[in-house]
DNA sequence: GTTTTTTAACTAATTTTTTAGTTTTTATTT
DNA sequence: AAATAAAAACTAAAAAATTAGTTAAAAAAC
């Protein structure tokens, strides 16, 4: 799986959250300073060049959408973090915080159940 | 908290690894291609510029070590991917995983005590 | 139908990151 | 002490990423 540069994820995750959309909207939900039109249109080029975006012709517009959805890259990244820090392991991962009295106690017991609930009995 | 590039987080885990040790030390300790002795030395100098690394003087050379430790990046990192990726929710990020069914029954289990452990009763 | 506006493609410029070369200083060897 | 070697500092170059400008084509307004 190909890296997002910085730039880019940013203009994936507004992707994501909206669904598609043109240049004009998808700078429209970027915080300010708003980059230029050319800035986020070379960006999406460039995502589409690596296979993360695709689009719908109208006319001379183009509607952008995701071709990788966010869990997909969610888990490519969580994985990467996880690898480099944590020996690949989710559960060194989780004792990190846990020891860390990071995680609250609502949230413990949360945690519990949801692993309760996937565990073969 | 300053983001390391991928250069430089190389030779950071390099150094967390070791301890500490001078520019040939670090260099061989890299995988091959192994850099040149130049570019390990303008690296480590940009990491001292932002903070992530000290050094002991011996003459004219130098015992770098790390100023920031491991746990301390990894929190931030970890952070920065379950904040873009999953709410800033660590168990978000655990469901993510689970659900998956990519833990075994047996990291569940530890899961579960390591949860367990930490839980107040 | 011509003008104006909008959009994307293409190109260029800037900034950041990475890699490498040269010079200077210090240490070591003879 | 002079020659050689090793290291860091400094400088430069190359590559990658980011931002922006120009041009060409299509659509909309008049």
């Amino acid at each position: 799986m190909k890296e997002l540069t910085k730039a880019e994820e940013e203009i994936m995750h507004v992707l994501w959250e909206a669904g598609k959309g043109f240049v004009k909207d998808l700078i429209a939900r970027l915080p300010e300073p708003q980059p230029k039109y050319t800035t986020v249109s070379t960006i999406i080029r460039i995502l589409e060049e690596k296979g993360f975006v695709g689009h719908n012709a109208y006319g001379n517009s183009h509607e952008y959408y995701p071709l990788i959805t966010k869990e997909t890259y969610s888990e490519h990244a969580t994985k990467s973090v996880m690898k480099k820090y944590f020996g690949g392991s989710l559960n060194r991962l989780v004792s990190f915080f846990v020891d860390k009295n990071d995680i609250s106690d609502k949230e413990l017991e949360e945690l519990q159940k949801i692993i309760q609930k996937n565990q073969n009995p």
